[in-house]
DNA sequence: CTGAAAGCGCTAACAT
DNA sequence: ATGTTAGCGCTTTCAG
């Protein structure tokens, strides 16, 4: 017993204004070579049925889908939902649909979700990758068959362009600024050294550091502010204790924030702090945390954008170019300089 | 010329396994009354031709199509993006497909979207309306014939369940909470003051307000920290100046927040502050803020499950019910004490 | 257990 | 300017 659809088609609303399937057809795509008389009919009838052309039928009879698919860890962490917000723009801009799934950093919930999402044939697609070195993700995105474009983090060895922040030349002016400020000691704390982003930011680091002759200082165990507490602890117990801190993410920023504040060290006269990614209070705390802050909307945007770039080419070209030369974007971080590193700002 | 879709078909993968499509398709809908040897026969050639069913030919067929709609303001705002990630956790579990569509709570662009959404034949739908009130958006969820819930802000005079927090109540032991203090002049302070929830807030304060005897002062023109700092001087200009503020929303707890640093205030000594909406640096700040919060994550998660509460029911019964009587599911918030309301409790 | 065949709603030739 | 018709890829009776 199917339980009829109870949405109208495109037949009842072509019975209805007494015209062909074409017709209506031709009326939901745009009305052109059709008499005015007839559009107007039609219409009334879509009207009148309250009809909706059913996407699937439409993209079962072939090419673009007008859907892309967004594939991130997460839709709470405000980096990934800055970045959706602006590739969802994007897409509508286009006339699309964005999709998003989302893989807890997990490489099976990404497989699995790749997998749904390849189901609906999306045009394209831009990933986060959980874990940017499965060789599985690699092998399956050369597969697809579709355009793709990673962000936040490359796909080593593979021909997909990615969207990143200049994450390596971020930490290195950071890093800089630290150092013009007449810091010697910096120390360089963070979490999860395996993910690109940190290894490029921890690579910032060291480039400044070695460059002014200085000696690195990495401790990369920062899991909260407890243990954030710990290390700054066994730092300044050294014999020559840090007078300056880089914290190379937004969580470890946070923590050695509150480390430091319960452990009563002034900042920044004790210990300086500079930290990554820019937060809504940052200048309200006090002191007020200069940061390295990231472009995500950019990120979102600019791969949305590349993404349709390729569409189109492919549209053009009759087979899609074996793969256009794998590029790697990299959008600028900013330094916002607020009281934490010890710059002598106003606050207004 | 048509461009040949590249993703194989089920007949391609029929043809190469040597059997007809009915057993493909049966096999890839779990490979039930399927002989062992073809199974497996079948699944190599899936394999090998790295088949994927193509989704759009599935929902062609008709009757559900696993995927549901949620139309949202914002997908970068901490509220929403709880919401989804709870309500895409629930839809994957019930094997469906989650379609996210923003409003930039623009009236228009949410029946835009709205109809692009139905373009996909969801199975019920989200929503968290723009303007509640809004007649368009009600024949329209009147007429679209699937299960809808709002969330965040009821649909008045609709027949739409819907999940939201209990703002009232949680305004009203907020407000409780400073008059146990022993607060006597207890300021409300917030923007927006036509949305649904801050009213509900407003009418919690006034309950409490006017049970204890006291005078309730409002001032809904908070718009940023600025007019945060002229109201607050501006009430305490007064000859009976407040001790206490109750501020309605996230960003007018960290605009009074940022005020009354900015004047040099004393909180909760000179004045007392509590605010909606928890954050990350609630507890960071000193002195720590305390707040209302509210169940974003369960808002999400409860409306998904309810939304597939009445897909089954209505799976059942063969005919949806003319409509599930109305309800409304009003979620608990959390009174989370900090500092800023005098509380003398020890952070840790 | 397995296959043949009839559509699902729409688009795109091809006719008229 | 408009109607006819053949599928798109899949599910689903209905017969073997």
């Amino acid at each position: 017993v199917a339980k009829k659809n109870q949405h109208s088609t495109l037949s009842e609303v072509a019975k209805l204004a007494g015209v062909g399937n074409a017709t209506v057809s031709r009326v939901i795509n745009g009305g052109h070579l059709v008499s005015p008389k007839t559009l107007t009919r039609v219409r009334d009838a879509i009207a009148s049925l309250g009809y909706t052309p059913n996407q699937a039928a439409r993209i079962l009879k072939g090419d673009r889908t007008r859907t892309i698919g967004l594939v991130i860890p997460s839709i709470a962490d405000p980096f990934f939902s800055s970045c959706a917000e602006a590739a969802q723009a994007v897409a509508r801009a286009h006339d699309s649909l964005l999709i998003v799934l989302t893989t807890q950093n997990s490489s099976q919930i990404e497989i699995d979700s790749l997998n749904v999402l390849m189901g609906h044939r999306p045009d394209g697609l831009i990933i986060a990758p959980a874990i940017s070195t499965d060789q599985k993700l690699r092998s399956m995105l050369d597969q697809i068959g579709i355009p793709a474009i990673s962000i936040d983090r490359p796909i080593p060895k593979s021909s997909i362009t990615s969207v990143v922040s200049d994450n390596c030349y971020g930490a290195k002016i950071a890093t800089q600024h630290l150092i013009d400020h007449g810091y010697q000691r910096i120390a360089c704390l963070t979490a999860e050294s395996q993910l690109y982003t940190i290894r490029e930011r921890i690579r910032g680091y060291r480039q400044a550091i070695v460059a002014a002759g200085l000696t690195p200082l990495l401790d990369t165990s920062i899991q909260d502010s407890k243990s954030a507490a710990k290390s700054i602890g066994d730092l300044l117990a050294r014999p020559d204790p840090p007078d300056a801190i880089l914290a190379l993410k937004n969580s470890t920023t946070i923590y050695v924030f509150e480390a430091l504040q319960r452990l009563n060290i002034p900042v920044p006269t004790a210990v300086a702090l500079l930290g990554f990614d820019d937060f809504e209070l940052a200048s309200t705390v006090r002191p007020s945390i200069s940061v390295v802050r990231q472009p995500m909307e950019d990120i979102g945007r600019v791969a949305a954008e590349l993404l349709f770039n390729q569409l189109l080419e492919d549209g053009v070209n009759e087979r899609p170019r074996l793969r256009p030369s794998r590029q790697t974007v990299m959008l600028p971080s900013r330094l916002i300089l607020r009281h934490s590193c010890g710059c002598p700002i106003s606050l207004d």
